[in-house]
DNA sequence: CTGCGCGTTCAATCTATATTGAACGTATCA
DNA sequence: TGATACGTTCAATATAGATTGAACGCGCAG
């Protein structure tokens, strides 16, 4: 392949790598993807870590999130043992397989914690007005939380459906 | 102020903390908020450091971050030297400012590579197959890109904003 | 003007997490 | 059934970036 076309796709590459660092995906996450992208031929394992200079673990581990996602799949090419991968071009399905995976998992950090501390404050009330305080505040929170939760399955994941 | 509640607080800031943690924002962040949004009284640089066991400074870089997502304000009192401050109640209003100044700077990230590689792929327009292959996956991309930012700017910011 | 009490800055340090790579399990081929 | 060529795992390591804290500037009180 010409040496023009290597150099840009490599910083493609590295510009993949970067965004995907910046949103705390890891580097390798987005070179991997932009990669095999920008790769005519399907590519193994031992191409990402011979073009991209990244261990075999971690391509390992890199691949197979990009495969949950639905960002590449596996291709068997006949007669070859390795494993050889091939990018998808949806790449609408697979932002929106990533956010919900990602942001998904995020929303359910909190739950319990503000069911747990409503019911202790519920058994003490008394008429202290820092105990009244914490009620409003924490009651507050927990409106803010459910509500943040029906737009994100109502709206947001509707939008992302399109 | 009662130790129960106290330690109610604590669970809360804890766990405030995890979560600004987790989704890159630093554990101060989120601890800080909390801790101000449960706090009857306005709280100090000084409260910051003693009652959350962090750096004046720290406190310092996360208070301003907060007030320029309005989720916390500087409040005067009178015959006091110090700055004081309290939570906002308007998570609405803190979360859309706070994505679409993260957000929206992640986006800019991106601007100008592709058009730069359009324009050299455009000059070298020869039969090639593997140009021709990176040139159609680059128009994709910037198709997608495009598509993207038509979203953010158009839909997600609307919902955002009720 | 001087000293003090603040908030801020930024180079040094620490820490959470991404990445590595040797050891391992597994499937394929002779 | 080995022998080999893979992909995977996970404890060890490296690194990005969060946190610290000493030095600083500024404004107010005396």
């Amino acid at each position: 392949m010409s040496s023009e076309l290597e150099q840009i796709r490599q910083r493609y590459v590295e510009s993949a790598g970067h965004l995907s660092q910046s949103i705390g995906l890891g580097r390798s996450l987005g070179q991997i993807f932009m990669h095999i992208y920008l790769s005519p031929e399907p590519q193994t394992l031992d191409d990402l870590t011979r073009e991209l200079e990244i261990s075999k673990g971690g391509a390992s581990m890199a691949v197979r999130q990009l495969e949950q996602w639905g960002a590449v799949r596996r291709v068997w090419i006949k007669g070859r043992r390795k494993d050889y991968y091939e990018a998808s071009e949806d790449f609408g399905r697979v932002i929106r397989k990533a956010l919900l995976d990602v942001i998904g998992r995020r929303m359910e950090v909190t739950d319990g914690l503000i069911e747990d501390a409503e019911k202790v404050l519920a058994g003490k009330n008394n008429g202290d007005k820092d105990w009244k305080f914490m009620k409003r505040r924490i009651r507050k929170l927990r409106t803010f939380r459910d509500r943040a939760r029906w737009i994100w399955d109502r709206s947001i994941v509707k939008l992302l459906l399109k």
